[in-house]
DNA sequence: AGCCTCTCTTGATCTGCATCATGGTACTGG
DNA sequence: CCAGTACCATGATGCAGATCAAGAGAGGCT
């Protein structure tokens, strides 16, 4: 059964639309239900959207932003030619950026973690140009872009805020396409590695014990090696004394040797 | 001897500055040597920034752009450090985008011809993320930041419009990262054949006979292989009645096995 | 013209990662 | 609690493209 994560109430009118259409059945029609979270009582607020702005603003922003039940593991959030209606900030877990290649295969193309916004690929035809999928259960804030467009004419904080997280976006898949063009495997997993201690400790986690959200097929796909390249470059750091690795558990016990293996690429 | 392509006068205050400094030293400065075109009559305006704009709003965004002598081969429009103030549009010519890596080697991003915006990954540190050199004698105009910034806050179709170059760069990187990752070097080399050809269709010259602006060097970087291997591609190609290849000029002679050894990624 | 340098082509060999194959381990749903 | 199904690890083998090597054009400078 279908229903919308952003209110926990069963939609009868959903029942009826075809359920391909994401943005019909998806998870973010607007609705009152509220998840009783709010920007300024957010602990990530200083590292997501509402970064830039002073608290009048910021209430301005609160009356956009939606707010909803958690999506489950594997949910989809949006995908490919979905309208474009909404960018999304990650409140808690994980979700995995994906498009689908005329051949059906998947490239992942970046991972999200708390704090993190994404879905801007779709401003420019109007159209989501990937998929996102929630790697564990995720809460997400939808923030309709419209509105958002508006509010940002009159704020010019939130306005270059806005094209500041769309040039980082620029930047960081610039920065994959280094390392998936000039780097080994080896390299290529530390790298990823220390991405994700570094954004663990943006949000007040440890740098060096973390879980990996995804499996070692997004790892792979992302990183665009294989599973058992992966694995294998895993065993080989666990062995070299870099990491102690328990399935998704992962501990950083050389960050310094890490590093080196990334081979300061990003 | 150091002048500034935006005044072909020479400028004495610009002999002092360090010579390691672009953004000083660089070709945008603003000066009052005006090079005679306007967006106005520009052939490309049906495609580049003014797109959006009625001719009222095009006659204020006129005034910000700033026009210079074009540069020269191998020139440096900016690079990796260079304080972020103005994005470009080329006017003629073709210029590469790349960074550099720890280890001094070039990772080339992207190829910006007539008619494209380039320098928006600027934004994000106030600083560009990477470095741009023209690939052959080429015209670009400078639009200031700030005031372009200023410009859209008033604009609502200008706002929507710089949104959604931005966003088109994010989901063209995206369409690299997935090149890179999953295909052969014949469906990379077809790929960005094919998007040469559509991005010269776009601006009314031949989608079949064109001439490539940039190196083998170049391409195989860009595609992430060696020079070696793009050789080979072409005179396979070549061999197999696709293409006829000239050295840097390039006749498209079968679209459809093109497309087919594209496979389709893009 | 003639020299030098840079770019491109083609061949021979090598190698990092993919692919194939197999077994282990950990969730998940009945 | 057990069966089924992901997910993960590790070994054996193959191959696409890198690397090494050598020459051929093409363009720029005196």
């Amino acid at each position: 059964m279908l229903y919308n994560p952003f209110c926990n109430i069963v939609q009868e009118d959903i029942m009826s639309v075809h359920l391909q259409n994401v943005s019909e059945a998806g998870p973010f029609r607007s609705c009152n239900h509220d998840y009783k979270v709010s920007c300024e009582t957010c602990r990530l607020s200083r590292i997501c959207l509402p970064l830039a702005l002073n608290s009048s603003d910021l209430e301005q922003l609160e009356t956009i932003i939606q707010r909803g039940r958690p999506l489950q593991k594997n949910e989809l959030l949006y995908h490919e030619g979905t309208p474009f209606q909404s960018i999304y900030a990650v409140r808690s877990g994980a979700l995995k950026g994906y498009r689908t290649t005329s051949d059906g295969r998947e490239q992942v193309t970046g991972f999200y973690l708390p704090g993190e916004i994404l879905g801007m690929d779709g401003i420019s035809e109007n159209a989501h140009a990937s998929s996102a999928r929630a790697l564990e259960t995720a809460a997400v804030c939808a923030i309709p872009f419209d509105s958002l467009e508006k509010l940002s004419a009159a704020m010019p904080g939130l306005q270059r805020h806005l094209f500041q997280l769309m040039s980082r976006e620029i930047t960081e898949d610039q920065l994959l396409i280094t390392l998936l063009s000039k780097n080994t495997a080896d390299e290529r997993v530390a790298t990823l590695l220390l991405s994700i201690s570094r954004r663990n400790a943006r949000r007040q986690l440890s740098a060096s014990q973390f879980r990996l959200p995804m499996s070692r097929v997004d790892i792979g796909n992302y990183l665009g090696l294989t599973v058992e390249t992966i694995s294998r470059v895993f065993s080989r750091l666990q062995k070299g004394g870099v990491l102690r690795v328990d399935n998704k558990e992962i501990e950083i016990l050389d960050q310094e040797a890490l590093q080196l293996a990334a081979n300061i690429a990003a």
